[in-house]
DNA sequence: TAAATAGTGTCTTTTAGACACTATCGC
DNA sequence: GCGATAGTGTCTAAAAGACACTATTTA
């Protein structure tokens, strides 16, 4: 657990600044973040994404993968700066400057870093609006209840999933949240999720191809009881 | 001037974060941008964006809103987060958080501001690059000469261009650029300008018109010497 | 009437959606 | 062969581009 939180005293030489992850794959067909139970006021028992503060001496990119190392045990991901919020707590001195990194995990990491770190909490984001509207969301713990987050977490978390969606298409960050082989199935499934839609079978193997993104490995995924998958690999054209 | 300038020792009660304005607008069939002469090391006589030490009270809005008031002496403009910076100058002392912010400004904006502020250089941008793909910009003096910014202001002008070609299809931030009326071929202009292209006439029409942003006023410009266009202005139908 | 630009009708091309069909695996 | 899912052919619908044409103003 960390030594440091945000409710304490700035330490010496460090600055205001924090630096929070959104930790995000894909669970039962719903998106879903690593969260951390706080066990100090203010927002105590209420869950909080990993973060910490600055260190003087380090680039924000190295924050936040020393928050992704030591707090989850993660040193390859997907990792973007996502923005940066102030929190106003009443208080202007206890005032902080977050700024949010969104992490991307496969299903494999997501699942190690939750055995790695039993105090991690994987909570299941319901997304109540369609497209890149943006609003609220809600956190769902395992058994289906709406946690109580901490600070700012759930706008950071809602502007995770609309950065998601907004980048989704003419990005590659679908890829971070598949394995390194993948079927056609596994990408689509991966963006009807982020998405929260359907999408139109040939349409999406045609954009897919036509992007030049993926590159068919020749083998089949093994251990179905139908027609094995082609596996693809992501690797740009050009 | 500002009294207050990067290269001074942290004041009291101030953190190390800055918040720097992008204010762009449109001159001459290209993007430009706002900048300040500095005059002090370092960087001393490049040109930079306009900044300013986040104050201990203040949010990061209400900070870049400053800037833009006791700086340029603006109070109404388009204005949203960009991206955080952290500027390394080798001294990890003098590291500095920077929070960039982005300003959209109209042509008679543009000009008053220039008018207001002497010392205020509209720099034109080029953009050597098509699409959102992204690359180093260069910054022109009103002769055509290139400039030379100060700290890392060139990637945070490229970052500015990129966003808004970004945002221009599927946000509203194409209106900003303009005044409260203005014609169909104004605003394809601002289109056709920020994203390096032409674009098709009939087909920018029936786009525009179909997301319902724009409604007619059913007057015309004056002062033509040809044909008078229908001026419209920004507004959601729904 | 000439010049210039606004604004549109329509054909072609491209892209997306619908949907059924074939292909291939385990059992 | 049956069940299940992979993968495709093809028709339709929607959107974008091309391009010429008409419309309306000043001079």
């Amino acid at each position: 657990m960390p030594a440091l939180e945000k409710s304490d005293p700035i330490p010496y030489e460090r600055s205001s600044v924090t630096v929070d992850v959104v930790l995000l794959g894909l669970f039962r067909g719903h998106p879903a973040a690593l969260l951390l139970k706080r066990d100090q006021e203010p927002f105590a028992d209420h869950w909080a994404l990993p973060g910490g503060f600055l260190d003087i001496n380090e680039t924000l990119n190295d924050a936040a993968w020393r928050v992704l190392r030591d707090k989850i045990g993660i040193t390859d991901a997907h990792l973007e700066q996502l923005y940066t919020f102030d929190y106003v707590d009443g208080d202007p001195r206890m005032r902080i400057i977050t700024v949010a990194y969104l992490a991307l995990l496969d299903d494999q990491a997501f699942a190690d870093a939750l055995a790695r770190a039993p105090h991690l909490l994987s909570a299941g984001i319901e997304v109540p609006w369609q497209g890149e509207t943006g609003g609220p969301i809600t956190a769902l713990s395992p058994s289906g209840e709406p946690l109580s987050l901490a600070f700012d977490h759930a706008d950071i978390l809602a502007l995770a999933i609309l950065r998601l969606r907004g980048k989704l298409d003419y990005s590659d960050v679908g890829f971070a949240l598949l394995p390194e082989h993948f079927t056609l199935r596994q990408l689509q499934d991966v963006h009807e999720t982020i998405l929260g839609t359907t999408l139109n079978k040939p349409a999406f193997r045609r954009r897919m191809l036509d992007k030049g993104w993926i590159a068919a490995t020749g083998t089949r995924e093994a251990g179905t009881s139908y027609r094995p998958a082609e596996l693809f690999r992501f690797e740009r054209s050009k």
